[in-house]
Order: C-alpha cells, then sequence, then structure tokens
DNA sequence: AGCACGCCGACT
DNA sequence: GTCGGCGTGCTC
C-alpha cells in the first residue's frame, strides 16, 4: 500500500482475495494508533510475507479503481521526479472526500427498477398502499433516475418498495457527452492563427507538443477554441489549464457560449461535493470541456484528446508547498502517457519552453500580430533623475494622464506594492517598523489602521511612538497602492477611480464590482498590482504607467529579468485593446539598464532569445538542471549545520555542482532562519541519482528531526 | 507527519 | 502529589 505519510516506503498488509483488490483502489487500514486511507499499489500473494508481521485492511473502499493505470503512471513518475512520497502525491491527486475515505457509491447518479419479484407482482397485492402501488406502476414502464423518481414519488414509498424487495437500486451507467452537432460560429482567422489551428489538428491522436507564442491580443484564445471545436468531433474530452486567477465567469461563459457540449470548472472555490462530482462528470466522460487551475491535471478523464496550458510562464502553475510539481511539465508528461497533443500558450513564454521550441523539441507557433490589426503598445522611459515628483509620479506623466483623461479614455498604473506604504519611519531618529518574527519592514495599512507583515501575515495596531527614541512623529515611508490612490483622487477630485489589489477584492465579489466598475465607460483611473497583469481586459485603457520598475531591476535572483520582463510585457498588453492604439510609461531611475532597453526597442521575443544566450553562458537553467534544498530552524546554527552536512554528502557526485550554504533572501521569516543549498548538474539522470543517495542519508541524520526540511526539483521562486 | 511513551519542572 | 513541556522511536 502506499500510504499518506512522509515516509520513502510501502507498507504490506493482507486483504481478501473477494472482492478482488487491485491497483489504484483505495483501502482503510490500521497504522499505529490510527487509521488511514491508502492506496493499493501492489498485489502478491502472502506467502512472500511473513505473515504473521502483518497486519489486515479493515476495508476495501472501492471496486474499480479511482486511480486508473494511466494516472497511476503518471503519479509515480511524478513522485519519483520530485521526488516526493508517493503516497503523499497519490492520495493528494484525490477530491477530499476521497481522500476521507468516502464511499464513492454515494455520489453515483442513481437509478431504481423492479426486481423479479417486483415485476411479477400482482396488482393486487398493494391495493392497501396507493402511493407504493403507483410507484411500482411507474416502475412497470421504465427504471427512473433517483432525481426524476423524487419529483412524483416520497423517499420513504421508494425505501418501502426497496425493504420489500420489490425495487432495488442501480448505478446509472455513465453517458458520455455527446458531439455537439452545432458550433457557434467562431471568429475569422489570421493567417497565423489558421496555420496554428491545423497544426493542432494534424497533432491529435498523437503526443505533440506546440507551443503558441502570440503577443497580447493576437487572438489566442480563439485558436484555442478552434482546435477544440474540431477535437469535440472525435467525442474526446479537453482540458484546459490557466492561472490561478486567470479563470473568471467570462472565461467560462466564452466557452459555454461556443459549445454545445457540457464545460465543467475545477478551482479552489469550489465546495468539496463539486469537486466530487467535477471528478466523476471527467471520469465518465460528461463533461467535455475542464477549464481548471494546476491540479485538474489529476482529474482521470474518460477519453482525454487534448491539453491546453494558457500562460504557460505563469507562476501559478508550480505549486509552492508540499508536493512542489509544476503543472506544465507534468502535462507534458500526461500527455505523452495519453498519446494526445499538448498546447501551450503565452504572450511571454517561459525561457524553458521557448529553448524547446527553439531547438525543435515543440511545434513553433508564432502569432506576431494582435487580431485586429491595432498596433502594440509603445513604451516610453520616463527619467526619474533630477525630477521633482509628485507622488511619486514625474511631471510629464502627470501631464500625459490629464491628457487622455480629458480624452475620455481610461489610465492603469501599475505598482507592485499594496498597502499605504511599505513602512513606517521615525522623523527623529530615522527608525522603521520592522516585523518581529521575519527579516522584513512591516507594510502600513491606513484604511485598516494596522502595520502587516506581507511575509508572515502579522498584523498589529500603529504605534503612537517611535520604538527607538519614543518621539510621536512617524511618517509613512514610499508608497504603495492605498496611498497611490488616495493621492491621485486629490489630483482628480472629479475622475473616479478603481483600485485592484488582494486588500481591495478581499470582499467576495469585490473584484467583480470593480471589473464592472472599469467597464462602464467613461474616464476613469485604475490602480493596482499584479492583478491588473492577468487575463482581464480593459478596452478603454490608453495609457498604463509602470509607477517603479527598478525594485526588479537589481535582484539577486536569475530568473528576475525573465519575470520582470513578462510583467512589463502582460502589463503593457492591458492597453490599447480597442480601436485605440496605446502607451506605455516606464518610470524609472536607470533608463539606460540593457533590460529595459531590450524590452523596449525590441519586445518580448527579442528578450527572451538574448536572456536564453545569456543562460547558456551563466550555465543556468534550462542548461543545466537545479533542484534546491531549503531548512528552515529557530537557531541559524543548525541550518547551517544541517545543510554543511549536506553539501558535503553531495560533493561525492561528480556531476553536480554546488551553491551554498547561504542564508535565503529573506533570512528570516515567522521567527525562523532560512538557508539554502542549489544544486546543478549537466545532466537530469545524475543530479536524480543523487538526490536519490542524498534523500537516504538525510532521512537518517539525527539533526534532521530538529530543523525543516524540503527539496524542489526544477525550483522557480529562490526566495 | 502523527502519535505514544517517557522523563523532568511548576502548579491546583 | 499531577499537568504538560518536547526529545525519541515507530508506523506493515
Amino acid at each position: 500500500m502506499a500510504l499518506p505519510v512522509p515516509l520513502r516506503q510501502h507498507f504490506d498488509y493482507l486483504i481478501a482475495t473477494e472482492p478482488q483488490p487491485q491497483v489504484g483502489c483505495r483501502v482503510l487500514v490500521p497504522f499505529g494508533s490510527r487509521k488511514l486511507v491508502g492506496v493499493i499499489w501492489q498485489v502478491a500473494p502472502d506467502d512472500q510475507f511473513d505473515s504473521s508481521k502483518l497486519k489486515t485492511v479493515l476495508k476495501l473502499l472501492d471496486s474499480t479503481p479511482v486511480l486508473p493505470p494511466l494516472l497511476c503512471q503518471l503519479l509515480s513518475f511524478a513522485a519519483e521526479y520530485y521526488h516526493h512520497p508517493l503516497g503523499e502525491v497519490l492520495i493528494s491527486a484525490l477530491p477530499a472526500l476521497l481522500r476521507e475515505g468516502r464511499e464513492l457509491t454515494d455520489y453515483q447518479p442513481k437509478a431504481y427498477r423492479l426486481t423479479d419479484a417486483g415485476r411479477q407482482l400482482e396488482a393486487k397485492t398493494l391495493k392497501r398502499s396507493a402511493k407504493q402501488q403507483a410507484l411500482w406502476q411507474t416502475l412497470q414502464a421504465h427504471q427512473l433516475t433517483e432525481s426524476v423518481l423524487l419529483q412524483q414519488h416520497s423517499r420513504a414509498t421508494l425505501k418501502q418498495l426497496l425493504d420489500k424487495q420489490l425495487a432495488e437500486e442501480i448505478i446509472v451507467p455513465p453517458t458520455p457527452y455527446a458531439a455537439p452537432t452545432k458550433t457557434a460560429e467562431g471568429l475569422k482567422l489570421t493567417q497565423a492563427q489558421a496555420l496554428a489551428v491545423t497544426a493542432v489538428d494534424q497533432a491529435c491522436g498523437r503526443f505533440e507538443r506546440l507551443l503558441l507564442e502570440g503577443v497580447t491580443g493576437s487572438g489566442k484564445t480563439e485558436v484555442y477554441l478552434q482546435s477544440i471545436a474540431k477535437l469535440l468531433q472525435t467525442q474526446q474530452q479537453v482540458l484546459l489549464i490557466v492561472p490561478e486567477i486567470g479563470l473568471t465567469p467570462q472565461t467560462l461563459e466564452r466557452f459555454q457560449t461556443r459549445f454545445d457540449v457540457p464545460v465543467l470548472c475545477w478551482h479552489s472555490a469550489l465546495s468539496d461535493s463539486e469537486r466530487l462530482h467535477c471528478w466523476l462528470q471527467a471520469g465518465t466522460g460528461a463533461a467535455a470541456i475542464i477549464i481548471g487551475t494546476r491540479s485538474a491535471l489529476f482529474l482521470p478523464f474518460w477519453r482525454l484528446g487534448l491539453i491546453i496550458i494558457d500562460e504557460e510562464h505563469d507562476q501559478s502553475l508550480k505549486q509552492q508547498d508540499g508536493f512542489r510539481y509544476h503543472a506544465r511539465d507534468l502535462a507534458i508528461k500526461r500527455a505523452a502517457l495519453q498519446h494526445c497533443p499538448i498546447l501551450l500558450g503565452s504572450a511571454t513564454p517561459s525561457l524553458e519552453s521557448l529553448h524547446n521550441a527553439l531547438n525543435r523539441r515543440f511545434i513553433h507557433l508564432p502569432l506576431p500580430d494582435r487580431a485586429a490589426g491595432q498596433a502594440l503598445p509603445k513604451f516610453e522611459l520616463v527619467d526619474l533623475k533630477q525630477q521633482v515628483l509628485q507622488f511619486g509620479l514625474a511631471s510629464q506623466t502627470l501631464a500625459k494622464i490629464k491628457q487622455q483623461l480629458a480624452l475620455g479614455l481610461q489610465v492603469m498604473l501599475f505598482l507592485n506594492r499594496r498597502g499605504f506604504a511599505p513602512a513606517l519611519s521615525c522623523q527623529e531618529c530615522g527608525w522603521l517598523t520592522e516585523c518581529h518574527r521575519c527579516s522584513a519592514f512591516t507594510t502600513y495599512h491606513k484604511q485598516s489602521r494596522q502595520l502587516v507583515c506581507h511575509h508572515c501575515g502579522a498584523s498589529k495596531a500603529v504605534p503612537r511612538q517611535c520604538g527607538g527614541c519614543g518621539s510621536t512623529q512617524l511618517k509613512p515611508l514610499g508608497q504603495g497602492t492605498e496611498q497611490l490612490e488616495e493621492n491621485l483622487q486629490q489630483l482628480f477630485p472629479d475622475i473616479a477611480i478603481t483600485r485592484l489589489d488582494r486588500d481591495s477584492t478581499r470582499r467576495k465579489g469585490a473584484l467583480h464590482q470593480a471589473l464592472d466598475d472599469i467597464h462602464q465607460h467613461g474616464a476613469r483611473l485604475i490602480v493596482g498590482t499584479q492583478m491588473l497583469a492577468k487575463g482581464h481586459h480593459f478596452p478603454n485603457v490608453s495609457l498604463v504607467v509602470i509607477v517603479d520598475v527598478d525594485g526588479a531591476l537589481y535582484s539577486s535572483d536569475f530568473r528576475a529579468p525573465e519575470q520582470l520582463a513578462q510583467l512589463l510585457t502582460q502589463v503593457a498588453g492591458r492597453a490599447g485593446r480597442g480601436s485605440s492604439g496605446g502607451t506605455v510609461l516606464l518610470q524609472t531611475h536607470y533608463p539606460e539598464h540593457a533590460l529595459l532597453q531590450d524590452i523596449i526597442q525590441n519586445g518580448y521575443a527579442s528578450f527572451a532569445r538574448s536572456a536564453l544566450q545569456e543562460r547558456e553562458q551563466t550555465r543556468l537553467p534550462p542548461f543545466q538542471h537545479l533542484a534546491l534544498f531549503s531548512v528552515e530552524a529557530h537557531q541559524s546554527e543548525l541550518c547551517h549545520q544541517w545543510l554543511q552536512q549536506l553539501a558535503d554528502s553531495v560533493r561525492q557526485f561528480a556531476a553536480i555542482q554546488l551553491l551554498g550554504p547561504i542564508p535565503a533572501p529573506l533570512e528570516r521569516r515567522a521567527g525562523k532562519y532560512r538557508w539554502q543549498l542549489q544544486l546543478y548538474s549537466p545532466a537530469r539522470p545524475a543530479l536524480h541519482q543523487a538526490l536519490d543517495k542524498v534523500l537516504h542519508l538525510i532521512t537518517q541524520w539525527p539533526l534532521s528531526r530538529k530543523v525543516k526540511w524540503q527539496l524542489d526539483v526544477d525550483p522557480t521562486d529562490l526566495t
């Protein structure tokens, strides 16, 4: 059995041969003093074991595997690749209700029919109970599903017939969706789009990887839709994976109105029973299209024919805790196992995927132009050096904003820092408000009158006095979105402002409301964080202001340039989607910076290609493979010691280069010190071999009990 | 991980 | 005299 415990081993149990246990079925087993839901991983005759040492399975929970063979293969590959305990991987692929050991039959659609005894019954036998007789008569004609039956009859009546064994319950056999007879007509395709659709269509029925590199506004979604339309004719299913906050009601609506087949979504906001419903519909083939976040990857599709990963560069595709898988990479593995194509789409492809496209492992499908023929937004740098700024904005920025508002157009200001100010500062001694538990300052939130640590989430009331000298002269230092909104309102008292960040959209429905506000015409300022970059369409935005690009220019993370370029391009893509072309103003103190120059002069595609060359020269991913060990402990010394021990063990592998032990960029978080060790290798097998060996050692070290350690294969986040 | 067992300090 | 702190060992 594979059990959901962080132990890298299997556990053997005795089980009856009737009903037949199959690999992929769940079982309830005794484990120490508790009971666990596990998954059967291998079945062997008991003469191979010392039976007296084995416990017996308490219950076989499934008659058919909840994890069919293909998923078992995928998950076992994932457990090996990410070096995560198999039992935890398997159980994480199941909906919560199944993880808890609920019986599947409780949730499957049921129907009722007469038993042999029921059919042979003479009508007069039931004449004393009119209701039972009515139900019996209906069932004479045909079986009834539970929902239909309960419209006309009561549950009590049903129970009476069941108790008399005149009727019986059956599970409704699965009915896959029917291929659509008519599909709403799509948009007229550009030549590049048509080529892409053809390429996907030709790849159907076999494993093929395609990268759709389409500039913002080039109509990637239309390519998805028309590719899907062709696939649905073959009565296969489609999985569309989207970033966490990219799944808007509009996306779902667009798919539902286009196709005459069931479209379901899968995301974290669903309830446990909604999730199970979706899981079942995927499994029976009742659902034709599933649009979901990364874990949709593990749904047990009946006949999966096409996988699409939208915004394939997006960071949310990588799980950042526990089983740290990358949904894009596992989806590619799944496509290989299913013998179906996988289409990766992005305006700003990850360097990994671009590398694969350039060396022809992926079919490269570029969409270089906007579908409606509008010009791409043009970038302009605003040099902040020797400028008097008003609320963090240069005079020429303000002039441009006024100009656009006067034309009745919308302006978007992007500032990747929520809250009012990044810290409070003492006017007298320069003291700054710090988090007690992290090596970070606490953000001042004016509205809620709190100091909040954005790293550990701790919040406390704003102090009256400086913690250093006791002065009461505390002033906000720097600017966040909350303050920018307030300042802009002063400057433009007649203009409505909408702020979009985690704080302003926390309330349920608030995001929806804000988007509605924006889409109503009329001049309007939009202020926001990252949220503005993802997926939303703002047709009337003609000017985008990046208030502060400098923060990301000088970062120690080798992925920072890539991520900045993606962010700038995605934000810029929000501008001028309508008829008017757009402008993007980048405010910076470093207008001559090579990265900025490359992006604004040549665009993302060119930047990405030169960034790839740089990665090759510096031997960074994707030209070498990376694994990251991180440790946390209350004492910094323990972390260092543990990693030192690890480094010593890894050094015997010649093919591995080490970076570290070094303190993590955020050295202390939530009261714990954090250190890391990076392992680089030109060859994947060598890296994995070393990881296997070293993990085996780690579990035996006494020191491993005193620290919290984790391994991240192909990490995307090095903080 | 989670849970039991076991051995030492401050309390009704 | 007990409650509970967390070190250690174990889970088929």
